[in-house]
DNA sequence: CTTTGCAAG
DNA sequence: CTTGTAAAG
């Protein structure tokens, strides 16, 4: 997620850090007109194919799952009853999971990664309704692996991939490895579908187009929002694969799954999209929705679910 | 304050740190008798001398004098009206004490002092009604002057003193620091006595007597009760200086300050009595009153009075 | 603004 | 258990 400024650097776009944002926040804030979350629609049932849903997938940025299960994110979760969910920044290690996750009965195949030597900072978690053929940690990269970023999960006729992709840093300082990141993200991602279907949930760090965040022209060089990071996305989409929401909703504006904690920003829907469903391109005829959950509480991120027919 | 597990550890004396501690904890919980705190009786407005209360001074271990400020300490203050207040544990330098407390109309003089490069640790206060003749910082003493735990003002008929003294901390790592503290402090103690009377209010980190902690016996080596930090007390004493509280309640038991926040303690009165007023012994005769006000909350110590014939 | 871990009590 | 802190987002 954005840095600290990211969201109220609307007013002073050339310095998040201005002495004066908070300032210039609060004024932005009482000129700035109410944008609407975008309207609830069914989830549609049936995929191009003809089949119908058989399986939910859930992603969601918790930070910090043991905050996050205090203030009640697993109630929606075991409603949604998917089949794979995907945590990003669980802040904790699987030996610091809580009970209450660890003994969950809908989801008893879970597989949790944190960087060593590094507890309560970044971390990802993947559980599963059904053992899966095998899980491995990583992307099979020495740079990028000790951070503990990505599991995956095959199943007989797919991969899961579950991401929590590097923030470039306040200040962009962590831009060059981020990019690194990217690169070798891909081209893992590639090796994989070049094996079976993939379908990656989590948290990519990036909104990929203007669409896809409250203030595009505030926040040109603001972490997760640079061209080399939209880059990224657009080589991730050139590789053969699809960003399911934008599938199913190609010009839907306002519908982002952060909002920083800073300034109000969520009451206001002053957000980005940052987390996404993207699924290999032979798996479209599956594809039969994907949501954005914003109303659902727990985190500075809100859930997406992804529907298909497999 | 004592440590950790300076209270639970009624129950395994030798080991404060034994794994089942807590469950320990639990079991003595259920078992204790309940311990009232002490009848509340009216303040004695005369002296022996004949004289009324005409000075009042407060002192109390605020633990964090945001929070404090927040949990609303500070409108009991206003409410006791005191001529003087000594704060301890403020964790808080002087640029970061809030408005509220800063911009005081009833205590207008104040000084603040605080560790160089140790933000949030430590510190003391002294706020007074009128303006001392003059106010000085610790105890003319290279060693411990650095931790900024003294201050004093001197008044024409008399010195107050505000002390936080160390605490020997866990594992009593830190208990030859302190009675070096302690030797140096009586020294000061008695240098200021014998140009002017003195009043001397603060967190002495020391039970006195087994009157003054609810589990003496399982104490015996905990910081706030070993032999050493209790002659400590007495060699004050010897050196001419009065335990105001005792004077008064020679014998009052389960009168305590401070109660660790672990494990309900303050609920069941398993306490301590580390805050005082000691006064010259030719105050004697000025001498009003002293209370211990445990209801009043804020901090895990309450606050302690001083009535003065003065 | 919020989370985490830390040191301290 | 609670404080304040830092790093991170």
């Amino acid at each position: 997620m954005p840095p600290n400024g990211s969201n109220a650097s609307q007013c002073t776009p050339m310095d998040p850090m201005h002495p004066n944002a908070p300032q210039c926040a609060a004024a932005k804030r009482s000129r700035e007109s109410a944008v609407p979350l975008p309207e609830e629609t069914p989830v549609r049932e049936v995929a191009p194919s003809g089949k119908r849903v058989g399986m939910r997938l859930v992603s969601w940025n918790v930070a910090g799952l043991r905050a996050w299960l205090r203030k009640g994110g697993l109630k929606w979760v075991q409603d949604a009853a998917p089949d794979v969910l995907c945590l990003q920044e669980t802040k904790c290690g699987a030996e610091s999971v809580p009970p209450e996750v660890r003994d969950l009965q809908a989801l008893p195949h879970q597989y949790w990664a944190s960087p060593e030597g590094k507890p309560g900072y970044s971390g990802v978690g993947l559980l599963c309704r059904c053992e899966p053929l095998r899980v491995t940690y990583g992307i099979d990269d020495p740079e990028h692996d000790p951070s503990a970023r990505v599991l995956t999960a095959e199943f007989p006729s797919f991969f899961v991939v579950c991401a929590y992709v590097p923030n470039a840093g306040r200040g962009l300082t962590r831009l060059q490895p981020r990019l690194r990141f990217d690169a070798a993200f891909l081209s893992y991602l590639s090796r994989l579908d070049a094996i079976k279907p993939v379908a990656l949930g989590g948290d990519l760090n990036v909104a990929h187009t203007e669409l896809d965040l409250r203030h595009p022209s505030a926040n040109r060089r603001s972490p997760g929002f640079t061209d080399e990071e939209r880059r990224g996305m657009d080589a991730i989409l050139a590789a053969g694969f699809l960003d399911a929401f934008r599938v199913m909703y190609p010009a839907l504006p306002h519908a982002y799954t952060f909002w920083t904690y800073l300034g109000g920003a969520r009451e206001r829907n002053v957000g980005w999209r940052l987390d996404y469903f993207l699924i290999s391109e032979r798996l479209r005829p599956a594809l039969c929705d994907c949501k954005i959950r914003p109303r659902v509480m727990g985190s500075d991120h809100c859930p997406v679910e992804l529907y298909l027919a497999l």
